[in-house]
DNA sequence: TTATCATATAATCATATAAGAATATGATTA
DNA sequence: TAATCATATTCTTATATGATTATATGATAA
C-alpha cells in the first residue's frame, strides 16, 4: 500500500508527527462529521454508560412507571433515582407524564429499545442473563 | 389501572417508599437482569461517550489505520489517542495488529458499526451532519 | 550497536460524575 | 387553608476520567 510521509501541515494536522498514509488518512479524515455531531453522540451515549440508569431504561421496557414504582425496581433511593431520570429526560430518553400526584416515566423513542437490545446482545455472548426469580 | 399501596418489605424493596404500582412494578422487576450485565452493558457504553473515542471509531469505518493517521484525522496529540485505543482495545470494541514499527487498528465487531449508525441516526433527525470539504 | 521512528505507558492535574442528605416544589385531600 | 404525599432540586463528598508532559518500549535501519 501506498506510504507518504511528509511534514505536518499546519492546516490539515493537529498531530505533530507525520502522516504514514496520506491518502488512507485523507479519505478517512473526509469522511469525518463535525464536532458538534460527535459531542452529540457521546452525550446521548453517556446517558447509557451508567447501571442506574440502564437499569431504569430497562425496567421501562415493561411500560410506564412512575418515579416510586422504578426506586423499588433498580433499588435506589428516591432523589437518586430523580437525578437519573432528569438526565435521561434532557437527553429525550424517557418521557414523563403526571398525573396528580404521580409522574410516570417511559422509553421516549424507538432507538432507545434498539440500543438496550443491541447492547445486552453484544454483551449476552455466551452469558447468562437472566436474574434468577426469587 | 390497579394501584396498590403497602408497607415496604425489606427483602424487594430497597426503597424505603410505598409501591404504587405493585403488579406494574413486580412485573418490572421480574424482568430485570443481573447486576453483573448491566454493568457490562454500562462498561459498553461508557467507551462510546467520548467524542476522541467516537472520531476514532468513525475513522475506522473506513478501514483500517495506524495510530499516526488517527491523530492526524481527529486532530489529537498521539498520547491521547493511544490512551483511548487501549481503552477501547481492553474493551473489545477495536483490535490491532502491528506490522514492523506500525500498529494498525480496526473495527472488531460489527455491533460496533450499528451502534454508530444508530446513534447518528438518532442524532442526525433535522440535522446537517457531513462536515465542509475545506 | 546506536540512532531513529512509531507507539505505549506513567504521573499529574483539571474536570466531570454519582450518590446521599437536606430541603423545596407541586398536587391532592381533609 | 393546612397537611400530606410524590417528586424535584441543591449541595457536598468521593471518585472517575481525559489531556498533557515526560519517559519507556519495541522495531527498523545505519
Amino acid at each position: 500500500m501506498a506510504s507518504v510521509k511528509r511534514t505536518p501541515q499546519s492546516e490539515d494536522l493537529a498531530c505533530d508527527v507525520f502522516y504514514v498514509h496520506k491518502d488512507k488518512a485523507e479519505r478517512a479524515k473526509s469522511s469525518m462529521l463535525i464536532d458538534e455531531v460527535f459531542q452529540e453522540i457521546s452525550d446521548f451515549y453517556k446517558l447509557f454508560s451508567d447501571s442506574t440508569r440502564l437499569k431504569i431504561l430497562w425496567a421501562l421496557r415493561s411500560g410506564p412507571l412512575c418515579v416510586c414504582d422504578l426506586c423499588a425496581v433498580v433499588g435506589m433511593s428516591q432523589p437518586a433515582v430523580s437525578q437519573q431520570l432528569r438526565k435521561l429526560r434532557d437527553g429525550r430518553i424517557v418521557k414523563s407524564k403526571r398525573n396528580g400526584k404521580v409522574v410516570y416515566y417511559s422509553l421516549d423513542d424507538e432507538h432507545i429499545e434498539a440500543a438496550l437490545d443491541m447492547a445486552v446482545e453484544h454483551v449476552a455472548e455466551g452469558k447468562r442473563l437472566e436474574g434468577e426469580p426469587e
